[in-house]
This record gives structure tokens, sequence and C-alpha cells, in this order.
DNA sequence: TGCATCCCTTGATCAAAATCAACCTGCCGC
DNA sequence: GCGGCAGGTTGATTTTGATCAAGGGATGCA
């Protein structure tokens, strides 16, 4: 299903650090919701559209403040997180490229987002897309069904972190992380049963992730390496040397 | 916000066990998303509703396949589940009244949804409500909302899923509950402090909801009980005699 | 070059919750 | 009234992952 733009000529308006960009050159659009939406809407929102550059670690919302703007991740990962009041805490959510940030019409972000890695983002001033979501249902529609996969995935998490095994858990991680990164071409797969990646998470974000410790999770992945089923470089890398088979040990170790 | 349907006449289209019902009439439509629709969207959307009865334990969808109609709770609760393949499970969701049952525009419905107690469902055959949400924009802006509501619901849960003890899950548990079963009309509340409400899940579902074992959940009632912070009658009922002591014992036991 | 810091790894021990196993208790049909 | 059964409680034991503790390796800076 090919879409053109057209020609069009936002009217560039700079303010500091912010530059306006074209949705013609835009990576992620495709995947995004932007890529349902025709010419008009795309216009529209490409004129209250600004990049912001976050470095890793930079906060974007608290939990119990509106957020300024939302975006769209053009890279790099963004993590939400849930805190308790004595720290423990846990990430609900990790947004990758082409994933939408931020909660519409709600007065509350309800989690801590903040860049887990460096992060480019397609930001959108809340007030102004919001008015653009009540004027074009088209926007509204993805918003809906993004909040639908965001609620499903969220389900899925429900069930790792309730019932899985920690080798489970830090399978179930790196398998879901071979399926994002592969699709947005952040992983440098070999074959279609091997894969390398760089992990988006430390070990104790990972831990946050997992509802695990952070020396559980680097047991794991000792376990994982030391039965050849992954490979590990630094304390970022890692290559799953065959994806067959390591959902086939999901439980288990496999001979 | 008052709000009056005004006078309107539904045809009335009757099949087996199924009845036309007038909005006018329903307890839950301030709640319900329905509430902050204007009279012509009411009607559009009674015109295609029917009430269904379930009897407990009744299936509504399975996670694999398209669901036939998508509803709004009227009474009793539904219980939304995620099962692996060797049988362990976890329930993702608990849908009390007002709540809306069901993904429009999904193809699959991601999780066994089914009648955790006796429900009453104002239902929607999937396609024409589609098109509804389709053709008016307000409706599509309500499902958003609660799809976010529903998101928020989810990460509060995993938090809980990942960090939390079992004695904290359990007064979280019963926190959440008073809650709900207050806010529509479920619970007999003798003061603001203490509550008297029917469980509506069975000590294994509950367990499958906090991601105990149901031994777990059963010693961790009983414990409570000889904390003179909560009372049981017979398996369902429960008395939290002091809200804002079982509060404030939600880590550690107080004197 | 050396020191400090951050993050990760590894080991020893502990504890919370799971598991295994009876045993109640209330409810149903007969 | 009696047997059977589902759901709930209680106890003994085990296990998984947490906690406590120490050490390693990369990176940055003086």
């Amino acid at each position: 299903m090919e879409r053109t733009i057209g020609k069009f000529n936002p009217q560039p308006k700079h303010a500091a650090g912010e530059v306006t960009i074209s949705c013609e050159s835009c990576l992620v659009r495709d995947q995004a919701l932007c890529g349902k939406l025709n010419v008009d809407e795309l216009i529209a929102i490409n004129q209250i559209s600004r990049r912001r550059r976050l470095k890793a670690g930079q906060r974007i919302t608290l939990d119990d403040e509106a957020p300024e703007y939302f975006g769209i991740v053009l890279s790099g990962s963004v993590k939400l997180t849930k805190v308790l009041p004595d720290g423990r805490q846990q990430i609900v959510g990790l947004l990758f490229p082409s994933d939408f940030v931020g909660r519409p019409f709600e007065q509350q972000a309800g989690c801590h987002a903040e860049a887990a890695t460096d992060v480019n983002l397609c930001a959108f001033p809340a007030g102004p897309f919001e008015r653009l979501a009540r004027d074009y249902p088209a926007i509204q529609h993805q918003l809906f069904r993004f909040a639908l996969s965001q609620l499903s995935a969220a389900q899925d998490w429900m069930l790792l972190l309730g019932r899985k095994t920690a080798r489970e858990k830090v399978i179930s991680l790196l398998l879901m992380f071979a399926g994002r990164l592969s699709e947005t071409g952040c992983a440098a797969g070999k074959t279609s049963n091997r894969l390398e990646f760089a992990l988006p998470l430390s070990r104790s974000d990972i831990a946050d992730y997992l509802g695990l410790t952070l020396e559980t999770v680097s047991r794991q992945f000792r376990v994982l390496k030391s039965e050849e089923l992954i490979r590990l470089h630094g304390s970022r890398g890692v290559t799953i040397l065959d994806l067959d088979r390591l959902r086939a040990s999901f439980s288990h170790p496999t001979a």
C-alpha cells in the first residue's frame, strides 16, 4: 500500500534546539501511526512536530504531572517505570522506534518516562496535538489502536511477571528484543536464526523489567551462555546463536 | 454536567434470549462510556444493543478468535486470563460494572474472557459496533480513554506482580476491590472506614490474579484476619474492619 | 599512571513462597 | 442421613530467587 505525501511546504518555525522536520524522509513513518494517515492529516501533524534529542537517562515525564509534549520514537528506546514509596521499582513499558510516547487527554502521565538510550523523538506539543486528535478522527483511531497494542503487550508481560521462572523471563526478554529490534532495523542479523544486537537496558534495568534482582539476571545470562544459546560481548552486546533452539529451551536446557 | 436522553423510540428487535433495552433506565450509564455521549450517539448505540446474561464461568471469547460481540458490564465481573502452554495461568484484567469488554478493530481477542460471577452485559454485535465507532468520533474517543485507563491499571498491576510481597499483594487486592465495588454500589459499607463485600473471585482465581499459589493467598487472608484487619464470612465474604489501618499495615503488621 | 567510579559477575547464605500432602467444611444429589 | 466433591485451610518440606558480600573490568579523570 504505497503512499505519497505529495508536495507541501510546512512553514519552518524554529526554536532553540528544535528544527522543523519533514515526514517525507521519516524512516519510521510506515510503521508508526502516521503511516496510516492521509496527506491532509500528515501535513497537519507535520506542522506541529519538532525533532527532539534526548540523552540516555533524560527524564521525559514524571508520573504525576501532565507532559508538555507527546511524541513518536525515531531511534533509541524509552522506558516507563512505576516506583513504590520505598524505592522498589518496576519497568512497565519499553518503547521502540515507531512507538507513540504519552497519553493524550489524561491529566497525569501515570508513570515516569525516561530515555533508556539516546533517543530521537518526533515531538508534538500536548495541546495542539490533542486538538488535532479531536479534529481528525483518523488520528484518534490510530491512537486507539496503538493503545490496544500497548495493552496487549502489558498483559503478556503480566503473564511473564506473575507466572514465569527467572530462566523463562530472561529468554522471553531476549526473544522480545529480537523481535522488536530486528523489525526496527536495530539488529545485525546474520541469518534468520542468528541475531546480534545491543541490549537497550542495563542489567539493573533488565531486572526491574523482569521483576528480578540484577544478580539473578546476570546469573541467567551466564547460564544461557554456558549452554551456547547466546554469546555476550561487553555488557550490552548479545548474539542469539540459534533463535529456534532458544525458543525450544524456554523452560529447560536442551541437550 | 446533567444530560437528558430526550424522547426516542428505538424499534424493538427481538431474538432468542435477547431483549432490546433502553439506556434511560441504565444504572451504569453515567459511569460507562455512554455517559459522555450525546443523544444521537446514545440512540445509535441503543439501537444495536442487546442485553446478555452470562452464568459464572461462561466463556465470552477465546484469546485467538475474533469476538462476535463487545459489551458493557451491567452487573457482575468479567475476568481476562492468559495461559502458558503448560497450563500456568494469569488473570490479566478484571472488569466491573460500567467497564467495556472487548477490543474493537483487533482481529484477536488477545486473552480469554469469561464471567467470574453471574454477569449482565449490554452487548453490541462486533461489526455494527465498529461501524458506529467509525461514524461517531465521540464513541471512538471514549473507547480510547477507556483503553488508556485499562493500560494504566495494567501497569499498576505489573508493579504489584513484579515487586510486591505476598502480604502487599493481598492487601492491594482488597483495597482495589474496596474501591471498585463501593463505587459500583456492590459493597455494603457501614462507615467510610469499614466495608463489607463478596469477593468476585475464588481463592484460586485470586492466586492467578496475584501471581501466587492459592495456599499462599489463603495463609495471607488468615494472617490479616488474625491481625483483626479483616473478617471472613464463608469463602467469599470479607469485611475490611478499618480501611486506614489496612493501608497503614501494607508492608508490616501494625501493633 | 594511578585512582575512583560504575556496572557487572561470582559466591555463600537466607528466606519467602512453592510444593507436596492431609484434612476440613459446606453443599449437592440421592 | 450419607457419600462425594469442590473449594478452602493447615502443616511439613523444598526450592527458587533474594540478600549479603566480595571482587573484576572498563572508563574517565587527575
